[in-house]
DNA sequence: CGGGCTAATGTGAATAATCGCGCCTCCTGA
DNA sequence: TCAGGAGGCGCGATTATTCACATTAGCCCG
């Protein structure tokens, strides 16, 4: 038994934490975070969690109460860090499309960054567990403002405005945002290249631009 | 234990399988379908399947030879019900873009009315598995044609197709939509009404359209 | 300076539930 | 009567979770 343990001391963080070896906590929630967007909460195993930190499944449970805190906890984070540069963003803008152009471009890049929140929403929103409604709740409410507020309520959207699909537009164009990093898969295959490579995120951004661009300019038939 | 079974004879299907309760493997089908689209093929359990067919799960084996041939028998079906009847409009069609709208408010359309192969694509996507290439060939293959075919080559999108974006352009329309259906309950929460009611149906399209054209009408900035 | 306390964090073993799947039996309808 | 299709039973693997430990690091105290 006992072969040959994998003991290093870990180089002892008195202070530094920085640098090194991240604590355990952070090394299973980068594992975590991982499994969940790839393959949903329910096919998820711990012990699958615990490999890949390089640690046996029960001791997961000195960091976590058990699977759903640590499905919590991954996505609090991914919140977290999802929201931070946009609220600079969002608080200094003037309102005009330019702006507007500005913040969809910032989510654009902040999703092809990291792509396991528009995975986790997918995955939520297609098994409609519970967390879908807390998820989109905390993602959207930046950009569907309290009505009087005009950050989002202006005629951005040219005819749809007056369509009275805004709502709809500002879904589609998240959506497009989204569901460019969830099928991946499928811009590799279909276009041949990496969709998460520098080439690919000009070219993503050149396109959801252009769109923008378009119905911002467009007056109807 | 068993309280009260949910057993009813279930109508004796003599000859006419058409009417009234179809054979039990085409409800083994749409039982695993909805399942499987829903969560996911691991996160699927043959148990659940079998719960809502109202047999015990052994009895699945003698309609399919394990899981993985039950999902492809869904895949199957799926795939084949949602070429067959976009295959008359793809024949008979000219190449101008008002036949490329209706195109996609065919595919539009089909989703809405079944929005179970875009939850799987969307499973498959997320998860890599090995069918993903499978489902993206069968269901694009329609889209991109070969090379000297100009059914999708043309200069349909207008300023998009002058920056090489066309093929970028065609996978953005596609995940709009699909994103619609794999994101349902985003929009429910969101915008307060069933997706899936023929006034979301109308609404969806015309935002569609409405997208369409604006790209075709834009032309540079 | 050393000894023991505590908290943190790891381990293997064990539990109950659930999984896919195969074997065998029995019933029923043509 | 005979075969297809259902159920019963159970195996082996995997699941989340708990438990009873080891081992460590830091701290207080004499």
């Amino acid at each position: 038994m006992l072969p040959d343990l994998p003991w290093r001391p870990i180089v002892t963080e008195s202070i530094s934490q920085n640098t090194a070896p991240l604590r355990t906590s952070e090394r299973i929630l980068d594992a975590a975070e991982d499994l969940f967007a790839q393959k949903g909460y329910a096919a998820t195993s711990l012990g699958e969690v615990a490999d890949r930190v390089g640690i046996r499944s029960p001791s997961l449970y000195n960091h976590f109460r058990n699977k759903e805190a640590l499905y919590e906890a991954v996505l609090e984070r991914l919140l977290e860090e999802f929201g931070r540069p946009l609220q600079a963003l969002q608080s200094a803008q003037a309102l005009d499309q330019e702006h507007v152009i500005e913040w969809v471009e910032a989510i654009v890049r902040q999703h092809h960054a990291n792509p396991n929140l528009a995975k986790l929403l997918q995955h939520a929103a297609l098994s409609g567990g519970p967390h879908t409604n807390e998820i989109i709740e905390r993602l959207f409410s930046p950009m569907f403002r309290a009505p009087g507020d005009e950050a989002m309520d202006g005629d951005y959207f040219g005819h749809l405005s007056r369509l009275g699909l805004q709502p709809w537009a500002v879904m589609a164009f998240n959506n497009l945002v989204m569901s460019y990093v969830t099928m991946a898969p499928m811009y590799r295959d279909l276009l041949g290249q990496d969709p998460f490579s520098d080439e690919a995120l000009a070219q993503q951004l050149t396109l959801i631009r252009t769109l923008l661009k378009s119905v911002f300019a467009y007056r109807g038939e």
